[in-house]
DNA sequence: AGTTACCTTTACGTTAACGTCAACTTGAGC
DNA sequence: GCTCAAGTTGACGTTAACGTAAAGGTAACT
């Protein structure tokens, strides 16, 4: 092998079936624009790019995000950009996304205590019927 | 004070400025059977733990449930069962919750590294553009 | 040639979570 | 008594994120 990188492809339904999604939610998210994939003939075929694309949305979707906002964190994986503003600007999306993740993780924190406290009274009502 | 609980009360417009919503989406949580404040009349009355439940519901969101997952969360919160059946259930859903949290957790983390290196690489091209 | 298994586009349907009027009541202040 | 702010109940509108069916193309068996 004279070039390291993997060039595997996928079809639409190898990728669904792998991420669990219907194939409608692929082309959902090409129509969206987040994903171009190569075509033989009309046939899509994704590499592992497109891959990674796709998860980069499913994580974001697990965290709540809407697509526009998994759109942007693609951009931010993705540093095309030429001039220092939009670099400039990037990196203030970047500690954007920073914060609300923090705050996610705040959040999620109180969650995990309020669970706890939560099955300490289930155990303890299970105590009282039990006596 | 013979009592030490609070026993504040709220106006939909408050709560509405507190958390900066509108007064529609508060009804509207009402209408999906998540809140039953007092009524003076026709008008709605707010005590602390409708207040709380408001929390739980946004603190959901922002964590990307809906609202059927956050009215889970907010039963958990309040276990008025009192038989063994329903209340190993709610046991089981905590365990749920708490795994759905784990999930969260670990896509956080991975996120929060993938924009430590998407910031790393956004600063090393505003290097080159420097040199 | 026929069936099967995928793939395609087009297009209308659906659900959640509110937004946005419209038309009304009600208590406080002038 | 009038106004004004804040409350109410409908009821229809909107957006995101797909679901779902219709109608068809294509390549591979059998």
């Amino acid at each position: 092998m004279n070039d390291m990188a993997k060039h595997r492809t996928y079809s639409i339904s190898d990728l669904a079936r792998e991420f669990d999604i219907t194939t409608r939610t692929i082309r959902f998210y090409e129509e969206a624009g987040m994903l171009e994939p190569e075509r033989n003939g009309q046939t899509r075929i994704y590499n592992d790019e497109d891959r990674v694309k796709l998860k980069l949305i499913l994580r974001g979707k697990r965290l709540g995000f809407s697509l526009a906002e998994s759109r942007e964190l693609i951009e931010m994986y993705d540093p095309t950009s030429d001039n220092a503003k939009q670099l400039h600007a990037l990196r203030s999306k970047i500690q954007q996304s920073r914060a609300a993740l923090e705050q996610q993780l705040a959040d999620i924190q109180v969650m995990q205590n309020e669970l706890d406290a939560a099955e300490e009274r289930c155990l303890e009502a299970l105590r009282e019927l039990e006596s």
